[in-house]
DNA sequence: AAGTGGTCTAGACCACTGA
DNA sequence: CAGTGGTCTAGACCACTTG
């Protein structure tokens, strides 16, 4: 008869969220202090402090020192994606992986590449061309350009064998990255490329690194038809 | 002279984190006890076990009691979507928000639709399709199916006026979610009704919830043709 | 200046799970 | 069944921000 269940902060987590669905504290709504409401669920003030971390990392409710906790105002549904290196993506979908370098070369970049490396201006970079194949089938192109100024050494990395993500991933630690996706039509250039047919529909993910707060590189993947982003979330913590 | 830089749980992420990227803890590795870190840290557990709930969360370590702590096998970048309600999202933005129900039916679901919401069978369900307007452009078109079992009491609500899925976020708290991205090419009835040409590339997000185990609605939300999901993500947590 | 959340500690007990 | 992570507590001090 010792666990005569404690309240735990899954507990007031749901508490406070099921109070913020039914209306209880709507949207804005200024939430009680942590030692308040640790003394109404009869609890250490670090148990209510777990539950608000969790509600707050959701995107739920926001935190300030002094400022207290205020129900967000606009609701928002928070998603996690995993975005795999396409490598062991495929590997680990059980296909054979292969990596071609299409084109290597350098180049001013265009200013939306720098605008998106959040740059001032455009620079000399090193722009890479490469597809990812899944037992031989085109899966992902991708169209990366590397900044010199924050990687240099790239200029000795032979990329006709790696990918240039690998890399980077392995050379240059990521602080902070931005990432966007859309639906485009391909172009003659990705339909010949991804071996598509010219004007289908195709998903991009365009992604941009930093490390150490200088950019490094800037992608942009169009993936092979078909290709989907998959998703699995949960809100409530009730255990079972 | 007091903030001697205590050890900070920051801290111990980052070095965790920098051993993970340059090898020292290879994928697969398994890491020293909670308790050892701590001591090698010179700091409490729980400031270890709160660096390593943000790893685990990152999805960059696996815990599992007595099993210990092992770096992920597959490397993956872990990112954060909000997905707002679509009319929030409108307003949000400065246009005016205009919602038109296009059609509301009972019908037997498409096995597709069984199969998301993890029924063993098709069956009778609420299918409404209905369309988001930006300044009187349409911005996405939804076709849901709603669960009778689950939400009889959606038959008892005028649609004309408010989404679905407003409704059912305010009465029918969600415990699980999962969501699905990916490109098509508009079919002609999609096309008519996003005012987009025909064949034009647009991104499609599927959506199906749960609320206590029973599936409540599946979405396939067809966005107008340049919509973008953006995301953005911090990996160090050293400050500044 | 004062109030509120953020973090750290030391210790205890629990719960899962691998050997 | 024994070891490891998960959680809770009580208390202290810090750091940010708002009034």
């Amino acid at each position: 008869m010792s666990n005569l269940s404690r309240t735990t902060w899954r507990g007031v987590y749901n508490s406070i969220n099921a109070r913020i669905l039914d209306g209880t504290y709507p949207a804005g709504h200024h939430l009680p202090r942590d030692e308040d409401l640790a003394a109404e669920f009869n609890c250490a003030r670090s148990t209510v402090h777990r539950a608000m971390q969790e509600l707050a990392t959701r995107g739920t409710v926001e935190r300030k020192r002094k400022g207290g906790t205020r129900v967000q105002t606009l609701p928002v549904t928070r998603a996690t994606l995993d975005i795999p290196i396409t490598r062991l993506e495929i590997e680990n979908s059980g296909f054979r992986y292969d990596y071609l370098l299409i084109d290597c070369s350098l180049a001013i970049c265009p200013s939306s590449i720098a605008a998106k490396m959040h740059l001032p201006e455009t620079q000399k970079m090193l722009r890479v061309k490469a597809l990812h194949l899944a037992n031989g089938r085109p899966y992902v192109f991708e169209d990366r350009w590397v900044s010199l100024k924050t990687v240099p050494e790239i200029m000795e990395v032979d990329l006709k064998l790696n990918s240039a993500n690998e890399w980077l991933v392995m050379n240059r630690p990521v602080d902070h990255f931005n990432i966007e996706f859309f639906a485009k039509n391909t172009d003659r250039y990705e339909a010949e490329v991804l071996e598509a047919p010219n004007d289908t529909a195709i998903l991009v993910i365009e992604r941009t690194t930093w490390s150490g707060g200088a950019p490094v590189t800037s992608v942009t993947a169009a993936t092979a038809p078909g290709y989907r982003m998959a998703s699995s979330t949960t809100v409530n913590m009730t255990q079972i």
